[in-house]
DNA sequence: CATTGACCTCAAGTCGACTTGAAGTAGAAC
DNA sequence: GTTCTACTTCAAGTCGACTTGAGGTCAATG
């Protein structure tokens, strides 16, 4: 079995068909043929759903993997890029740190109120501050 | 000074007049009267917008973030759900370790091809079996 | 040969958090 | 007293990644 059927694709990759299809329009993968309608896919298109699905979980938006592939569909991987983005997780990860040490001291915190404990108000002001960024912001200017 | 003009409060908090407003509309924030047409502002609602940034840096969404506020406007906190939302970013923290030292990995990887790296290919499967989230996702069922 | 059911296309809807635009108003400066 | 300007309201638009729905098609099953 040389090629895979859509649904074939969508139960093993764990993707919806629907996103299958709309992956395709955006030319992230593409289909070798049709079975009367029905999409056929090489079953290398598994790889490459893997390999998108990485680059989602790593924070790059769907243009941005478009990008990571050659027009002769082999990955094309910058590994600049990969290092900024690493640097980038750096950042958040320290970030959600401090927010997770906070909370958790915040859970824990015997003043009465929130606003009472010092821990609490240093959170407070680092996060009015800009001090910690929420992932899906809008930056003025875009 | 006892009241802050709108356009102090958006300076001072770094919050664009627009954003105050739609907080304001959501129930998030409220302002005392207004000067003419304008809406006028206890000082304390700074301390509240820097409570609102925190939630939403924690990953609370608005409506999340609403109901920590008392109807007398005091934050009323949960500590269990800080607690859980410590627990929730500590895994978000780990998952975005791993996925930081791969791709670290896969940058100064000496294997002529990405794929041909083992390090990669792991992470590849971790990514495909869904091991990593991604942040804004649509869960089905939603 | 007719039915079934899973696929197809294309347009439109969804979600959250805002932003933008048009049309109006009022305090303050001249 | 007029003009300026920063505010006001309300509806609609935006962004990214998909999902959903209506109406259509076709390989396979009976």
């Amino acid at each position: 079995m040389a090629e895979l059927d859509i649904a074939e694709v969508s139960h093993r990759a764990g993707v919806p068909a629907s996103t299958l299809r709309y992956y395709e329009e955006r030319g992230l993968i593409s289909s070798t043929g049709r079975r009367g309608l029905r999409r056929q896919y090489d079953p290398g298109v598994l790889e490459r759903l893997a390999l998108i699905a990485l680059g989602r979980t790593a924070g790059f938006s769907l243009d941005e993997i478009a990008l990571m592939f050659a027009p002769d569909g082999q990955p094309r991987i910058d590994r600049q890029k990969l290092a900024a983005k690493a640097d980038e997780l750096d950042n958040r990860i320290r970030e959600l740190g401090v927010l997770r040490d906070s909370l958790r001291h915040a859970a824990a915190c015997p003043a009465p109120s929130h606003m009472e404990c010092p821990t609490f108000r240093r959170l407070l002001d680092a996060a009015a501050s800009g001090g910690v960024a929420v992932p899906g912001r809008r930056v003025p200017g875009r």
